[in-house]
DNA sequence: ATTACTATGGACAAGATTGTCGATAGCATC
DNA sequence: GATGCTATCGACAATCTTGTCCATAGTAAT
């Protein structure tokens, strides 16, 4: 009986690569890596073991030896990657302090390079898409908070209530992650030009539209 | 040899179900319907065969006869799910002809509720994400062409140029297709409350933002 | 009734995917 | 060098998913 399997090794093998041992939290993070990588490709009902573990450079069940199962995996990854939105936002919208027409442009490039590279407006869409609940919104309500602050300290509508300064900040970020996903295709649909270029000329106008609005605010009807 | 598989009716087998035998073009729409709220729900990489039937009343084998493999399978129900989404927004918006700010406003409503219902703005994000191409997007274009033309046959803003005209489209339809998937986690995150009212308000003010636009354009600078 | 056509589903096959188990290999410490 | 810890992986199991095959069951025409 069954002492049959003898795991010695073939002599015939094609050159095994050597094994490879990083520390545990250099394991982990390799792999939080490539499924995030995953995430923004595919969303997290696209993340597969085999995939990850390969893009990491490991085998699946190292995968599943650091993080127990495909569904702690998905967990661990969709937290890292909403803070690390969160805090691209955060570093994004920080750095215009000052209400200038200038610094509301600069604001929403750095939040649309933001939501572009790495991908963070297709993970917030593939979340939302998904069900998941998104914690990184929260950070909008101190936006919020701080852009009604400095505009009522400044001439900029400042009578204007709360309410209007909220619903520019939600049409800017409804805007600039929906196109992060498919701006390139409907910007070419309109004849603006799919290109980088027609996107930031786009944002451009974006900022004088905004502005414009928070001049205007007069508390108009209902 | 090997005729042994004998197909014979278990006499103890609990009850079947009386074979329901559909007409070829009435079962395909029924899976396609079938297939069109997986759609909705989970995207096009989240059709299963399995799920389809069940839900269309039939076994899976019978998709497959009818479809012929999961991937055209889902090409049809893209494809027919492209054009619904075309029809529902073009009857949307041609509804309102003339250049109003209450015309605006009853297009930018039954934009959103067309988003909405049936859950295109969903398939829209879903499709992009999945990087299928989006024809329904050139309807866009035509948009374009009808506002831009009452507009300069109009006094708002007919110096205007095109591109103007069509970046408020693409503002208006970036903003309404994020908002039909992210609208009440992000408006109730900045304190707008989550629920149909709130968007609904958003939707006017919304309005009278592009509407004062319109008016004040100016061809300013770049 | 008989026949022809085909929509239908049960059983099976092949591959993908997640998860388990045990052996091995790398690294630190003694 | 010997020992202990554990990161790693090969092999297997269980389940899911797609696709095939074929017998069966409705339906219409003869």
């Amino acid at each position: 009986m069954a002492r049959a399997r003898k795991v010695r090794r073939d002599p015939a093998a094609p050159a095994k690569a050597p094994r490879r041992r990083r520390d545990a939290a250099v394991a982990r993070a390799d792999i939080l890596d490539a499924a995030a990588r995953r995430l923004v490709l595919s969303g997290s009902s696209g993340i597969r073991l085999q995939e990850v573990a390969a893009e990491a450079g490991v085998s699946h069940p190292t995968v599943l030896h650091h993080f127990g199962s495909r569904e702690l995996l998905v967990e661990a990854v969709i937290a890292r990657a909403l803070e690390g939105i969160h805090q691209s936002l955060v570093s994004a919208i920080q750095a215009a302090s000052a209400l200038e027409e200038r610094h509301l442009q600069a604001m929403i490039d750095a939040v649309a390079d933001a939501l572009g590279r790495g991908g963070h407006g297709r993970v917030i869409l593939w979340l939302a898409l998904e069900g998941h609940p998104i914690s990184a919104g929260a950070g909008l309500s101190s936006v919020v908070e701080a852009a009604h602050a400095v505009r009522k300290a400044s001439c900029k509508g400042a009578a204007a209530p709360r309410e209007d300064t909220a619903r520019v900040v939600v049409l800017a970020a409804l805007t600039l992650v929906a196109s992060s996903v498919l701006g390139p295709t409907i910007f070419s649909n309109v004849g603006l030009g799919g290109d980088e270029a027609a996107m930031a000329r786009f944002r451009g106008w974006l900022t004088r539209v905004l502005w414009t609005h928070l001049d205007d605010a007069a508390p108009a009807a209902p």
